[in-house]
DNA sequence: CACATTAGTGGCAGAGACTGCCAGCTGACA
DNA sequence: TGTCAGCTGGCAGTCTCTGCCACTAATGTG
């Protein structure tokens, strides 16, 4: 990794460090991206080079996880069923997020008291969950060779499995670690995979 | 109703219908605010008492489906199962959308290429529909007296019969009108009822 | 019918988000 | 070392959205 991607890495973090920061004691709402720009040092100009708004230094987040699901989906056999596929792609997600550094904690339990203060940005993270979603269903609906707008099939398996991931985030009470939800989407999903017939997916 | 309400509701129409046409005919994000005032011939500052944004143009019909949505789900008996008050409160929906006059229909059209033409559209309205499966948990769980934090199942019912309203949405070719939509999101459902176990909601 | 009350409107000023553009700097690579 | 591509900063400008105040019109009351 060259010293400008490096440099580039350290920016984003600078700046996303420096946003929440800022979010936590001051609010979200009334926190400007000059304020960002200025505590990380970089000129407003340049925060959009990052982020396409402050939304997304949030929804960055997201995106990572997106990643780590398509990549996981994209290495189960084309033939399993999707269903199985799917939840083994949830499944070694779950994985990553257990062997999480304490500074990926502290970052992630930041974030979810951002999401908990602001009903807008949890409202934005879950439109992009449903953008997730539409790709998952383009993956297996690619590698079945059908056409997701003529068959409900893929989009049923896809929310089935996505729902366990959405309800498992729902937290009851404030302080809830990654370790937690982990255990939480789990648990939702074994839930799913009970309340199916078998064989349901032919 | 008095002359007062009626003369609000003409100009939220006056709005609407002059914000829609705007945007097909010029595109969604080169439509200003301003334009849309001068077309309803109101102030862009009377905008803003009306709608929240540009897109709440397109938001305000959903949130007018999940009032028939949540009024509907209010009218089923406490002690039904929560699965079978949430399908008969979808299809109560359907009904009431078989029967939309020809201008509801046109309506209907023109959300739709928007929808299909601007994804940031489509994102926003999917979040909201997930504030409205918020809601939803929350009126069944109310009714069952337990903690929608603590107990998976409401949540469960909800995005189960939801998905079935979401999948159907989506349209496989371009002019998809309302009896289209009902027709695919009643096919949806009825292979999501086929795909549980029976009693999986206990 | 005259009046006070209240809701709705228009216009103004201003903050904040975001973009296009150009000039200057700095790693990258031969 | 020199050229080049990529990143940055700053400026100007548009658009969204809000608070505020004065003005008009609908409503309810004696």
């Amino acid at each position: 990794m060259g010293l400008r991607e490096r440099k580039k890495e350290k920016t984003r973090l600078a700046l996303q460090d420096a946003a929440f920061e800022l979010f936590l004691e001051q609010g979200y709402d009334s926190t400007t991206i000059d304020q960002i720009a200025a505590a990380a040092d970089v000129s407003p100009r340049t925060f959009f080079r990052y982020f396409t708004g402050k939304d997304h230094l949030v929804l960055w987040f997201h995106e990572q996880t997106e990643r780590t699901l398509l990549e996981a989906l994209a290495e189960r056999p084309a033939d399993e069923p999707p269903f199985a596929s799917m939840t083994h792609a949830l499944r070694a997600l779950l994985r990553t997020m257990e062997l999480s550094t304490p500074e990926d904690n502290a970052r992630f339990l930041k974030v979810r008291r951002l999401l908990d203060a602001n009903p807008h940005l949890a409202s934005a993270t879950f439109a992009r969950v449903i953008e997730t979603e539409r790709r998952l269903v383009e993956a297996i609906a690619a590698r079945r060779g059908v056409d997701p707008g003529r068959t409900p099939l893929p989009h049923l398996v896809v929310t089935f499995v996505m729902a366990a991931m959405r309800i498992g985030f729902t937290c009851p009470a404030d302080p809830c670690g990654p370790r937690e939800i982990v255990r939480r989407m789990e648990e939702t999903l074994q839930l799913v995979e009970r309340s199916l017939r078998p064989g349901w997916d032919v």
